[in-house]
RNA sequence: GCCGAAGUGGCGGAAUUGGUAGACGCGCUGGUCUCAAACACCAGUGGGCUUAACACCUGUACGAGUUCGACUCUCGUCUUCGGUACCA
């Protein structure tokens, strides 16, 4: 008989709810934890199983924390601004608030089933007017901003007027421009990512192998005006202080990677016959003398003046294929070199040789200064496009013996300069800074650093997300007063873009600033309400402020933050440019949101392939095979005469069924009996599958292929949390997906160990309780005997010492060793079982709660103390020593912990084994380390 | 290509600063209980050798090395997963 836990579980449930036992004060006098889930968007699909698994970590540190005297903001809301629910609305009509309230209600319902101690009175949702009134708040004070590069920091704008030259004799329209290279949230021609299927930009890395995160559409390159955040102003702030925030190494990793820091010089090279200068950045000026060729982004402005007359139709030519060739293509074929001469050419400064100026689309327009200087010798790219086209190449530092310069370039920052003038016989270390100088000194460019990163598209073409509270007088941008605010989402008779390509917010009827100046009709992006979030859950309900400064000053931080490492470079590097700049301000106390962070594995799904027949012509039947069948040796097994014979009957030639392929398809999850085998009848009941003909093993079974992949919804492959709350119970859940590895490595879902931790679950009931069906609680008051305080202590620390380092999964094991050991004893002593329940409170909530009650607890156990173990309890006062020879354990032997070393060695040579194993030989040396090991090396 | 993480039984995974490899759970085998099943309980379970036991050999991707002693440290090789991709 299981333990009721349905019924407890509902009963804490709503105990919790209605006591809002986890209700976080802003004011308290004990230390604060807080303790950060990543917010889910809430998807039509619901919650699957992977989602919990981060939440039940947090979860268990936050209740672990309470037990130890913290007082914890543990709290939970909603990203509920995004593409699917507008997606939706134009598929379906129905209002994307609509579709978002209902998932929300959802995803509640589902999470309250699990038994977190979230405090939901500070539940926060994106979408909230409330809520987004202060997004767009901190939109406007970025863009009454700019970034002082003396004081390194983020200012008022109006600190840089001053700094302006005739700034008071500009038109508006060109003070408007002017500060526009300044603000923090600018407006400017940028190439952007556009996505035609989605009608929007997408930012850099909601880009992925050139096509859309979502929805997977081809994104092409197109200059548009749009409205940008200046991250790239922090890029140095965002590198550095990475040194300072305990999260993982292959985050911090990415972030670096992604800001993508260089260190090198500009350099400018004259047109010959021309007034114009090329300047390139590079990081190997030391290589300046194997300069070949110049080549310019395709995009670039130069080009108009610098193409010759006869080269301008094949240049034009190229820069067309350059710009039509999507994103995906050019990734696609990073080999293939394309490139064009201009027929211009450049003086090399230092040398003064003419050097052809080519264009070629492996310069990218937007990194450095869209213009690159080729050193065939000693870049692999330049080295490419030289021997394509046939340019001269020129080594300028010394690579190892037999390496053939022409095959291949030596791109190592390593080796003596030679054929470099003034900086022959240096090491390159040595020239990078001479050249540099040299540079300098001729006005020729200067050192330089350059970044990767770039500034932030905030526009999106999309109706779901927060207005810009920008308006437009006179074709100039204004933002809208703080009081003005919220500029609320207005209503649109449809979702999508108008017929002149404009947003969905043209639609708008009447929905001018103060009647009168057009409002900015692109939305804000996903992540904008999630890069501040965090500081909004320290004091939701704040009508003035986005936040008090008590709260602020309380909480500052987020202690530990859980969350999907694929937000690595977007949210997290967002959320600390937010962070920096309200810093800045002077309107929060901390420089970075959060202390540590924990990326939770993906808990994969296990989706279902079976074969399905595809044929040019329409009659043929749609025919499914079993896995096998397709991977059996002989083909022409019975099943494939049958098949074939299906398709003569449908009027089918030889040709036709010759042409006949199969592809896997994915089905539903749900529609397996069991691990691999497909229950035909209930897909057949499915309307696209009922006509459908199915071909079974010879032992009447229909397999289906599994293979491990994300778990999505389009995939076929979610398991949701639900059944196993409901045939388990959450505090199985709960321990299961703790118990299934480490939190940080992503495992496929399977539930076959499940009923080992529910068996554990029903031990430890039983452990509290007597009779036929276990129901009657019984206890006893009996001193414990020193085997069950050592268990207890031993215990104690290990729970504790796995939470403190995350280690959740093995002090399940942990519990289960505890229960294994005690039922053995047949414990039921109070004084061992009220502390462990506290222990287990933190990952099975419900369990602990009602045997705390049945202990005779008044009041919930979210408010007992953590206990405490003392290491002197735990000790024996002998140790069971493994006693080796040469390295290899040979028997065991039980001695007194207060023995020597040196008596433990004449102990242990004494002895009767060691004797047999000495073979009559002196040991050459013992190693004695107490309470661990000994060993005799003979 | 580059960066990061990781390779341990049939499976998920344990193993302090280098100190009894395989904890705990699943699965499997045998048994007790039961009319039977479920639950529960007991015993066993890396591989090899041996009729069997005692014992012995071998074993943490592979190959070397350091050490009294290596899953753990060093060097090299292979594989898998994740991220990233012409960033000058």
């Amino acid at each position: 008989m299981a333990y009721p836990f349905g019924e407890i579980e509902k009963k804490w449930q709503k105990h919790w709810a209605d006591k809002k036992t986890f209700r976080a004060e802003n004011k308290s006098v004990k230390p604060k934890y807080y303790a950060l889930d990543m917010f889910p968007y809430p998807s039509g699909a619901g919650l699957h199983v992977g989602h919990p698994l981060g939440y039940i970590a947090s979860d268990i540190v936050s209740r672990y924390k309470r037990l130890k005297g913290f007082n914890v903001l543990h709290p939970m809301g909603y990203d509920s601004f995004g593409l699917p629910a507008e997606q939706y609305a134009i598929q379906t009509g129905q209002h994307p608030e609509k579709t978002t309230k209902d998932n929300i209600a959802r995803y509640r319902e589902q999470m309250d089933k699990i038994g977190f101690s979230f405090d939901w009175e500070r539940e926060v949702r994106t979408s909230d007017p409330n809520y987004y009134k202060w997004t767009q708040w901190i939109f406007i004070k970025l863009f009454n901003s700019w970034y002082n590069p003396e004081t390194d920091k983020a200012e008022s704008i109006d600190t840089l007027i001053p700094k302006l030259k005739n700034f008071s004799s500009l038109s508006e329209k060109e003070k408007s421009d002017t500060l526009m290279n300044y603000r923090l949230a600018y407006l400017s021609e940028a190439w952007v990512n556009w996505c035609p299927q989605l009608g929007t930009v997408l930012a850099n890395e909601e880009v992925k192998d050139g096509v859309s995160e979502r929805g997977g559409y081809p994104v092409e390159r197109k200059l548009m005006p749009q409205w940008s955040l200046r991250i790239t102003a922090y890029a140095n702030r965002l590198l550095n202080d990475l040194e300072n925030i305990d999260w993982s190494e292959s985050i911090k990793e990415s972030q670096r990677n992604w800001i993508g820091k260089s260190e090198g010089s500009s350099l400018k090279f004259q047109v010959a016959d021309s007034k114009l200068g090329i300047e390139v950045f590079t990081t190997r000026p030391d290589t300046v003398f194997g300069v070949t060729f110049l080549t310019l982004a395709p995009e670039s402005e130069l080009l108009s003046e610098l193409t010759t007359a006869e080269n301008k139709k094949a240049v034009d030519e190229y820069v067309h294929y350059a710009k039509n060739r999507s994103e995906r293509e050019r990734q696609s074929d990073v080999k293939k070199v394309t490139g064009q001469f201009t027929g211009a050419y450049a003086i090399h400064p230092f040398t003064g040789e003419k050097l052809p100026i080519w264009i070629g689309d492996y310069v990218l327009a937007g990194y450095g200064t869209g213009a690159v200087m080729g050193v065939p010798a000693h870049d692999s790219r330049d080295h490419a496009f030289a021997k394509h086209f046939g340019l001269p190449i020129k080594q300028v530092v010394e690579a190892p013996k037999d390496w053939d310069i022409q095959k291949e370039s030596f791109d190592a920052k390593e080796g003596k300069c030679i054929n470099s003038d003034l900086i022959n016989g240096l090491e390159v270390k040595d020239a990078l800074k001479k050249i540099i100088s040299e540079i300098e000194k001729r006005g020729l460019g200067k050192g330089k650093t350059q970044f990767r990163l770039r500034d932030a598209i905030f526009g999106r073409q999309r109706y779901w997300g927060e207005p810009i509270p920008v308006y437009y007088k006179d074709g100039i941008p204004h933002v809208m007063e703080e009081n003005e605010l919220p500029l609320v989402l207005p209503e649109v008779d449809k979702y999508l873009p108008t017929e002149d390509g404009e947003p969905p917010l043209a639609r708008a009827k009447n929905w001018k600033h103060q009647g009168k100046y057009e409002y900015e009709k692109t939305t804000m992006p996903g992540w904008a309400g999630s890069s501040w979030y965090y500081l909004r859950y320290m004091d939701p309900q704040n009508k003035n402020e986005f936040a008090g400064k008590d709260a602020l000053n309380y909480w500052k931080d987020v202690d530990l933050y859980i969350g999907g490492a694929e937000h690595a470079t977007g949210h997290l590097l967002y959320v600390r440019f937010w962070t920096k700049f309200l810093f800045d301000l002077g309107l929060i106390p901390v420089i970075e949101p959060a202390k540590k962070l924990i990326n939770q594995g993906m808990i994969q799904g296990m989706s279902a392939f079976i074969y399905q027949s595809i044929s040019e012509n329409k009659l043929a039947p749609t025919l499914y095979l079993s896995n096998e069948l397709l991977h059996k040796d002989d083909v022409r097994s019975d099943s494939f005469e049958k098949v074939e014979e299906i398709f003569v009957k449908s009027g089918l030639s030889n040709q036709e069924i010759k042409d006949v392929k199969y592809r896997p398809i994915r089905i539903d999850i749900s529609n397996l009996k069991n691990e691999n085998e497909l229950d035909v009848e209930k897909l057949k009941s499915k309307k696209d599958f009922k006509d459908g003909v199915f071909f079974k093993e010879e032992d009447g079974r229909f397999l289906v292929l599994r293979e491990v992949e994300k778990m999505s919804k389009s995939k076929y492959n979610v398991v949701t949390p639900d059944d196993i709350c409901t045939n388990f119970g959450a505090d199985t859940l709960r321990l299961y997906e703790m118990f299934l590895g480490p939190l940080e490595q992503s495992k496929p879902w399977n539930t076959n160990g499940i009923s080992g931790v529910f068996g554990f679950l029903n031990k430890f009931w039983r452990l509290f309780h007597k009779g036929e069906e276990f129901d009657q609680f019984v206890i006893s008051n009996d001193e414990p005997t020193k085997p069950e305080i050592k268990i207890l202590h031993k215990t104690i620390k290990k729970i504790q010492q796995d939470i403190e380092n995350y280690s959740f999964n093995t002090s399940v094991s942990a519990f289960m060793i505890c229960a294994n050991e005690l039922t053995e004893l047949k414990c039921n002593k109070r004084s061992i079982l009220e502390p462990i329940v506290i222990l287990l409170s933190s990952f099975a909530p419900h369990i602990a709660e009602e045997l705390w009650e049945k202990l005779g607890h008044k009041e919930s156990i979210t408010f007992a103390k953590f206990p405490e173990f003392n290491e002197a309890l735990m000790t024996d006062d002998s140790y069971d020593y493994p006693i080796s020879f040469n390295g290899k354990m040979r028997f065991n032997m039980e001695l007194s912990l207060s023995l020597t070393p040196a008596e433990i060695e004449k102990e242990v040579l004494a002895n009767e084994q060691s004797k047999k194993f000495l073979e009559g030989k002196q040991p050459k040396k013992v190693i004695v380390v107490p309470k661990r090991i000994v060993n005799i090396v003979v």
